[in-house]
DNA sequence: CGCGTCATTTGGTCAAGCCAATTTGCAGAT
DNA sequence: ATCTGCAAATTGGCTTGACCAAATGACGCG
């Protein structure tokens, strides 16, 4: 399988492993841009374009004039941000959290509910057939399932844990997750919770969607 | 004041500048790279770094040979809950999310993690014999059980969810609720809730968790 | 009217070079 | 011998110019 995403988001999972591997730990300084890029074999503008994207989730620092230099990869500590969750953590929560979300939906679905439930599969179809990423459809499902409970807490909860996906902790990542096939995979598996909650089986709509969001997360984690 | 961060950061700060005063609402393109560089003044290698922070953060998406298309902007992002939701909602959401979250700490509940619970519980009667009220306590077993899956998500919902009781707007009504036989009621339900986890057994934990936290709500309105 | 083809548009990448900040090392003074 | 200061080497910051590849749209053919 050839790697199809832009070359900055390869390069920086690269470096990224040479940090992993441990060729350079925290504190470290990396090669000279000009020798990093021949030696991984981009150019420097790329490789540029790669440790802006590794500055920003803060794995390293770059400093004018002296170097490039690995950060302490596994430390919440310091400042107030704390964004220090795993994918499969996410994806965890995800799946147990919204599975039980449905259960509550699933009993007072509405026909109006279901409706636009539809729309979004429409949407999200079209959209993969026009190699568009149909995250916003993605999102929009999975809310408007939170929100026909009418408890606007379930909602939030939904809204939050999405959007953590998308965060510039996981940016690296992402690109691993929006290939074609995932899309596709995704689709089917909505269809499938849709069916549920058209049946108003709250247990099939439970199972439906805890499947669904573990496997999103093993296809996100696979690659 | 000259601005001296680097010149990639300056100019996607500009870029959402356009973006934030309306020059481009969400799904608009924007203009093609060479000619938003020469616009913004700066060469187009230090424009591609701006936009890959920006599409890293989700402001923008870049489609390869179509072009650079602005999401939608709607995040305030963090955990930060608004006021709006009833009493009611809150404890529904809690008994929800709560119970599924317990489902998975029973199947991996940890002895270390029993005598924490253990301790709470105790002192949770202490301070109900001296008139003192277990806010502390009651968290702290809430908390303790969540963080117990390893799943820091967990533990920050329930956080949240837990704390949004004691925020201004529920204040005024708090004062019912905590009557001394309101709280020697909760303690009896931790207690049923312990004894499930001590016996490991998932559902009956999640049904004991379920049922502590809508009797919680109902003698919280009831008065 | 439909549809395929090709030119245009637009992002993706590379190469080479110069500027600016930092570091390094050596020479001279103490 | 040690300290100081300045210049050269090193390193990141940025620009110009060019070519490739993907997506799009217009045009002409059937």
């Amino acid at each position: 399988m050839t790697d199809t995403r832009r070359l900055y988001q390869q390069t920086a999972d690269r470096v990224r492993q040479l940090i992993a591997r441990g060729d350079y730990q925290a504190g470290a300084r990396l090669p000279a841009e000009r020798e990093l890029a021949q030696q991984l074999g981009v150019s420097r503008p790329s490789l540029r374009e790669a440790l802006i994207a590794l500055e920003i989730d803060g794995t390293i620092e770059i400093r004018m004039g002296s170097g490039i230099y690995v950060l302490n990869t596994t430390k919440p500590a310091g400042n107030g941000r704390s964004l220090g969750e795993s994918p499969s953590e996410l994806m965890q929560a995800r799946a147990v959290i919204e599975s039980a979300i449905i259960v509550q939906a699933a009993a007072t679905m509405s026909e109006k509910t279901l409706v636009m439930l539809r729309a979004t599969l429409n949407a999200m179809a079209d959209d993969i057939a026009n190699t568009r990423k149909p995250i916003e459809q993605d999102r929009a499902f999975h809310l408007i399932i939170a929100e026909s409970t009418g408890n606007t807490l379930f909602a939030e909860i939904v809204e939050n844990l999405f959007d953590e996906r998308h965060s510039p902790l996981s940016a690296g990542i992402r690109g691993h997750f929006e290939t074609a096939d995932s899309w596709t995979a995704a689709l089917t598996e909505h269809h499938a919770i849709l069916a549920a909650l058209e049946a108003r089986d709250p247990l099939a709509a439970q199972a439906a969607m805890h499947s669904h969001l573990t496997a999103s997360g093993r296809r996100w984690l696979e690659n």
